[in-house]
DNA sequence: TCCGTTTACGTTCATTTGAACGTGATGATA
DNA sequence: TATCATCACGTTCAAATGAACGTAAACGGA
């Protein structure tokens, strides 16, 4: 059997997914909801919201729950799974699929404060201890 | 006057974006050249690819020159540059501009290797010291 | 209970993107 | 130099995407 391509709902477009992520910070919400969300300068119509939260269920992302007369949307697909497809897009587009070189982009080219530099030599000491750990047991 | 929003040249389309790389690699390229260099599984007309190299150079991010018959391509806008705003772009979307949340996803949903660890600790490190080299200096 | 408000749903519409074509010009080869 | 392949350019076309509307139904307050 020929290795499926694991149903590659293909990268949401941009509207689409910037609705998506007010949804999963909100845990779940209505069309009101996801507008008022919205940062102040993202002057969306009220029907422009109801239209990509209706394209997104359509799409399986999320899933409609009726309360009274409102629509609640929540997500249907782990945010983090979406963000993982939503990435490995990206990087097979600009850096043919190796994460590596996005890192070296992104340390040496974007502006990393010293903090940040810490924290990320902390997470990365840290998994590694993990992994030893777990190759150990 | 306004803030000018600083050309804004808003994030390439995916195939674009694909076909552009092909010729930051090759350095400059013509149309056939760029429909050799793809990967065998992406099988563009040659049309096509005239199609989207000129588009590219419309917007400015090729140049053009001529060679006897044929068209030249080659990068009009660094593809430093050009990563860079797609990426800000992409992080803007969908990690709200900050770096540092997509490199913890990276990291712990995506499988690195060791040695990518490794090289990354190395990465930071030898930044730090670089950083603490310019200060004190 | 009636009225203004808010919602869902189906629909629409312009633009962008992905992809390709037809023709006339150009250049190499016979 | 006649011919054949290749190329550039303008053009086209369908689908995806960004954005919004009209209507009818559902509510909540007067």
């Amino acid at each position: 059997m020929p290795p499926k391509r694991e149903a590659q709902r293909g990268a949401l477009p941009k509207s689409e997914l910037e609705i998506a992520k007010v949804v999963w910070d909100l845990g779940e919400a209505t069309v009101r909801q996801v507008l008022e969300a919205l940062p102040a300068d993202r002057e969306l119509d009220f029907w422009t919201v109801q239209t990509y939260l209706r394209r997104l269920e359509a799409k399986g992302y999320l899933a409609k729950r009726r309360d009274g007369r409102n629509n609640v949307y929540s997500p249907a697909v782990r945010p983090t799974t979406v963000i993982s497809e939503t990435m490995d897009d990206f990087i097979n587009r600009l850096f043919d699929g190796e994460a590596l070189p996005l890192f070296q982009h992104l340390i040496r080219d974007r502006g990393l404060s010293d903090a940040e530099i810490d924290e990320l030599q902390q997470t990365l000491n840290a998994l590694k201890a993990e992994r030893k750990r777990g190759r150990s047991s």
